[in-house]
DNA sequence: GAAGATATGTCAGGACTGTTGACATAAATC
DNA sequence: GATTTATGTCAACAGTCCTGACATATCTTC
């Protein structure tokens, strides 16, 4: 209906789960709002470089985890190889993504942006960022830790990981 | 070039823009790996209907919207008529959804869906809530209305009114 | 060292979703 | 009656994802 902390029209009892359950209605619709208008901003972007969302998702996780190798990568994207294949092929063959032969295991092709791709995805994470940051501010600080725990929540257990070494680390910091 | 409020990194203050900064780098993967667990749950479901996700997104803006025309659901969509129209068809055809002429304009098609459309509907919309309930409820009670507020600053101000109604709610509330 | 497993690449074909451009019809409005 | 509006449709193209099959190079293991 209204707030997430609202109603109580009833007695006494039992006012969470009426609370959560029309707050989960409200965030299905915050979720489909909230996430296109924010990949919107970097859409626009890819659109000057002819590029689709895919190639921004490889591109992301390639310069984020530089010496990615492609297995790796498909883990992180869930998609199959192929579909992988022909976005890295497009970023590779434009010069956005470099591949490098492993250390160890010699048949891996290890991920790398070069200087161009770093451009570009400099680029798209800034516009992101700078999205997120302005509404950050217009929001009350006291919402930061709330929007990153329920999101952190909505996620499965294995990409929840992904996260953890930066939840552990004001933990486990002063350890050092 | 990047924060309203963001930079100069130099001598004593300015700590929030350090902060809201690196929040806004985290909440890149937030929105990415949140949105797409949350829209995998709707997804499974599909299959099984042989539909993808825009006749979910069609199917559930009718079903909240009653009697809502053509003209109003591409606004919400924010894609083409012909882009909707091969998903409404698709809809129409399997029974999901009925078209009824405009009442005051006789050139309006208003949709609704059919028992049948609202049993698939309600079927997506349980799982999605149940894991948002889930997160909720493994989230701090308290982190609910920050969630909200920052869902809704990322949107675009055209895409937040929807949810102003409910919002003034609150505030326009006591006037009754 | 031969056999099997692993990392990666590629060809082929199909499905869904979005786009542009062009045209058509019916009903409202001026 | 002329124009605008709401909707539908045909055609073609692009991006992204999938399944299935096969190929190569390089570990790993017995």
């Amino acid at each position: 209906m209204d707030g997430p902390l609202s109603d109580l029209p009833t007695t006494h009892d039992t006012p969470k789960p009426i609370a959560l359950d029309s707050a989960a209605l409200e965030a299905i619709e915050l979720m489909f709002f909230a996430y296109r208008d924010f990949t919107d901003v970097a859409d626009r972007i890819l659109e000057d470089h002819d590029l689709g969302r895919a190639h921004h998702r490889a591109l992301y996780f390639i310069g984020t985890n530089g010496g990615i190798t492609v297995g790796h990568l498909l883990e992180i994207l869930n998609i199959t190889k192929q579909s992988l294949a022909r976005v890295l092929r497009r970023l590779i063959d434009g010069g956005l993504v470099q591949q490098k032969v492993g250390n160890n295991d010699r048949r891996q092709r290890l991920l790398l942006v070069s200087p161009q791709g770093q451009a570009l995805l400099d680029e798209l994470i800034s516009a992101q960022r700078a999205l997120l940051v302005r509404a950050f501010n217009s929001a009350d600080p006291a919402s930061l830790p709330g929007f990153r725990q329920v999101m952190l929540s909505i996620m499965t257990e294995e990409d929840r990981q992904r996260f953890e070494p930066l939840v552990s680390d004001a933990s486990a910091d002063r350890a050092a």
